[in-house]
DNA sequence: GCCAACGTTGGC
DNA sequence: GCCAACGTTGGC
């Protein structure tokens, strides 16, 4: 059964643009286990991804990705140099997991945050709309996802 | 740049 | 196990 996701990336860091450029990428570099059980535990090899920009002009929905890859362990988290770098984290048991996001498309304009709050109710509970939400890996339904495609 | 919301850490 | 302090996220 086909899943969909959310994912937010600040566009500044990673935009919907350099996924197209690059193709795939592993999603490193998240630090927040609620997210991580997304990754590790339920996202499934084709799963539909929301791309969202955060922290920018206009927040929103700016196009599509997939699942790429079964979740694996985040390199990031052992490289001593990197931002992502975990000391606790043991590779023989790894604390953080990713997989890799493939582009799909891009939207021809961005379904902006304004847009799908003012879609509330059509949208129904919607993880990104709950108040003082930060999650940056979130479930969507398949009617939410569809509606969102309907704003573009 | 501000700040509310929230997760994590660590002392007790 | 509680909770204050602290750090981060992300909209505005």
């Amino acid at each position: 059964m086909k899943q969909y996701w959310l994912m937010k990336s600040e566009p500044d860091e990673f935009s919907i643009d350099a996924l197209c450029k690059v193709g795939r990428e592993p999603w490193s570099g998240v630090r927040n286990y609620q997210a991580r059980n997304f990754m590790m535990t339920d996202m499934k090899v084709g799963d539909g991804i929301l791309f969202y920009h955060s922290n920018c002009t206009v927040p929103g929905v700016t196009g599509l990705a997939e699942v790429a890859s079964p979740a694996y362990p985040d390199p990031t988290q052992f490289l001593p140099r990197s931002d992502y770098f975990d000391a606790a984290s043991k590779p023989d048991q790894p604390r953080w997991w990713l997989v890799d996001v493939g582009f799909k498309r891009k939207f021809k304009r961005t379904v902006s945050l304004d847009e799908m709050r003012a879609q509330a109710d059509a949208l129904g509970d919607f993880a990104l709309l709950r108040r003082g939400n930060r999650l940056s890996v979130l479930p969507v339904t398949a009617a939410q996802y569809k509606h969102i495609l309907t704003l573009e």
